[in-house]
DNA sequence: CAATTCATTGAATTTATATTCAATATAATA
DNA sequence: TATTATATTGAATATAAATTCAATGAATTG
């Protein structure tokens, strides 16, 4: 690829970044154009030369971000508590390194819980359901005996609604002290 | 108070109701003016005969709001778990029924953690801070021996970002099946 | 180095939404 | 019932933000 594709290449990637942060921070609306282009250090005009619309950009993030969460719940899973152990460990604790990839954990969630702008950006959703695998692995951690007892779903509800209400916590105001992810995990532990 | 008056003050309970419920739902910037006068069954130009703007009726639903959490932290507390216990239960049990009150934990979190769009709003809001009464709490409790160790700051950030991530989720979705609060005040307990 | 293509800007333009206002309907009061 | 005050509307107006565009600068290519 010639530079000047990479450049643009890397340029885009810079805007989805920064639009990533601060739809996060301040949510669809209220994040301006004029936000995301100071934060790369681009004039307006420009950003509409890498994307073609602000909803084009946001449907571009959503594109990227049903991967990442889908792959992770794809994966044959060893044992149920297992899983959920690795999976709250990676996201809280990536928060401030591996930005992109945890910040898109936060990003998705809201997405998911949002009644969202386009038709477009709903038909991607429906791809996104993390909740039903979620009650299904945690029945069968049930029947081992490594999961307390209770409704899946409800279970469910309160593992991700836990991870997701600290991780967008941590990623507004990187500086508060990190959770342990054990103390999430025993929601779920026998 | 006469029927007229009697009648404004409903009229603007019912917006401020709406309001709070959109807010939540949608945020400050997402939520239009219209959208809460459709939600209330007036026309856009009667809302501002009871608001003088959209800011003054956020600000309104934050003074309301500062209230209630402020007081319940100043409780003199019994046993801190206890405590945890009552609010956890409290907040989560009564997303469906007392609703105003409910939402207006989740408001106020979202408000805490937003760049607010006024001086005037972050003046109001030097009086909300949650998380210093709770890691003080905490520490308490810790002594006592019924609070898991760990550093009081992260287990308050746990504490509060889990009880507002699931509540969030309830709030938005009121027909999903709510966790038990005692799975949460698990993320505390020895 | 001339020509071409792409990057970039800042100033229009368009569009969406908040806010104001003059006019009308409805309720309270004398 | 007539008068006054308040509630209500829908149509202007103002404002802020998204989007377009013509002009300029910088890099690439022959």
């Amino acid at each position: 690829m010639s530079t000047r594709e990479q450049q643009k290449e890397q340029r885009r990637m810079d805007i989805l970044a920064a639009g990533l942060d601060l739809f996060i921070r301040k949510g669809y609306s209220a994040t301006k154009i004029k936000d995301i282009a100071e934060q790369v250090g681009m004039s307006v005009g420009l950003l509409f030369h890498y994307f073609e619309s602000k909803e084009k950009l946001y449907e571009e993030l959503i594109s990227i971000g049903i991967d990442g969460p889908r792959d992770m719940m794809k994966l044959e899973h060893t044992e149920p508590l297992e899983f959920f152990q690795n999976v709250a460990k990676y996201i809280l604790y990536n928060l401030k390194e591996e930005t992109f990839t945890a910040k898109m954990f936060v990003f998705m969630w809201q997405v998911y819980f949002t009644e969202s702008v386009s038709e477009e950006i709903k038909r991607k959703l429906k791809d996104f359901d993390i909740y039903q695998p979620t009650a299904e692995l945690i029945k069968k951690g049930q029947e081992k005996g490594t999961i307390r007892e209770g409704d899946p779903n409800a279970l469910a509800i309160a593992f991700w609604g836990s991870i997701q209400g600290i991780a967008l916590q941590l990623a507004l105001i990187p500086e508060l002290p990190c959770p342990d992810s054990e103390w999430i995990v025993d929601i779920l532990r026998k």
